[in-house]
DNA sequence: TGACAGGGCTAACACCGTTAGCTACCGTGG
DNA sequence: CCACGGTAGCTAACGGTGTTAGCCCTGTCA
């Protein structure tokens, strides 16, 4: 039984973002606004359409429907967030690449929370974001590993433990930092980053 | 400036569940069964009591609301959750510690998928849950790490890489068993497990 | 000038959780 | 025996959600 790699191809390209119509953009602007300062539950239809200052079934003239709302909001969110893990990896400073890489990742998911809760929810429709956006965002955990399955697991790490500190899930009075340096030493110690400059 | 260790108690006990009465009971079992066998999206105070046979306002002369109908079931799955984790330490098998406890958690998850996401979903009312009880399913990743920190990263590993298989998030032809074996490897060189047996 | 597209609007639909208020039944106490 | 109160069902309705249908004004262009 040979073990079946993951699809990874070489290296991946950054995708051109969807060109918008000035008024898609104030949309999709002001979106991030209800969604980061009133939180998820207030980004309805309605409430967008006011902070514009029209009503809802006039979006549907220029977006088609909420998910298209949320497919431009986590687009935003994943180019800026891939542009954070590329520049880890490409200078990590004093930082071990591996601490670099997670240090981005935290304080770019912790710039807007609720956006990075959306781009992670299950009920997200993935398969409408932007081909390879995905992959090109992700591809620092690779380069930083070396190792496609050390890369996943890497990345489950980060997820998992963002996605804890942000939901408040740790127990009360925890250093965060302890936590995230935990698993960097773990992955550390497994020898990833170690021959990562030279990728 | 002294590490603030996270509260943890001695060792913890299983809660109590609380009393059911038959129709209660009934209405969560069935929950259940909407839950795992429709989607969480199918899972409406309308759709609940259909499926048991009467109105949804009825619903409420048994349950406070549909929060509690969730509470009930996230109980029942921490309990089941709980009742793995400490049985993976109690007795590994010839498994490594780690490896058990983490082995039992994705089963466990992997049993029953949209229970897990609903237990783990940013907007649950945990505040509502039996007091103690996430704390006892939890104290497993402590029981075999022997540090609270490393427990912490070492849970988060663990919900994030079952989160990420249960959306299927993992590039497509991954083995996820070797993501798996991977954050179990970095946790182990880390020297997590060694003196579990003893604690 | 007339056609047409862009972009706004109101009205309405189906669905959601939830509440108010009504009504049967059923056991118990006077 | 009858009246009472609690249990547990019901319908109607409310406000909120995403979304659609259909109307209308306005700017542009042949």
């Amino acid at each position: 039984m040979t073990t079946s790699a993951p699809v990874r191809g070489g290296v991946t390209t950054r995708p051109e973002p969807r060109t918008r119509s000035t008024r898609v953009a104030e949309l999709v602007g002001r979106a991030h606004g209800v969604l980061e300062s009133e939180g998820p539950e207030a980004l309805t239809m309605r409430r967008l359409a006011e902070v514009v200052g029209i009503r809802a079934p006039s979006i549907y003239k220029h977006l088609d429907g909420k998910p298209a709302v949320e497919v431009a909001l986590v687009e935003d969110g994943l180019f800026d967030m891939g542009d954070a893990l590329h520049r880890a990896v490409a200078d990590p400073g004093d930082h071990s690449p591996v601490a670099s890489l997670l240090g981005n990742y935290r304080s770019e998911a912790s710039a807007r929370p609720s956006l990075y809760r959306l781009t992670t929810a299950s009920a997200f429709p993935r398969a409408a974001l932007l081909a390879g956006l995905e992959d090109w965002a992700g591809e620092p955990f690779f380069l930083v590993t070396g190792e496609a399955y050390l890369a996943q697991a890497l990345w489950a790490f980060a997820h998992g433990t963002m996605i804890l500190e942000l939901d408040d899930r740790f127990l009360t009075g925890s250093d965060l930092d302890l936590t995230w340096g935990a698993g960097v030493a773990a992955f550390e110690a497994l020898g990833a980053g170690h021959s990562s400059t030279g990728f």
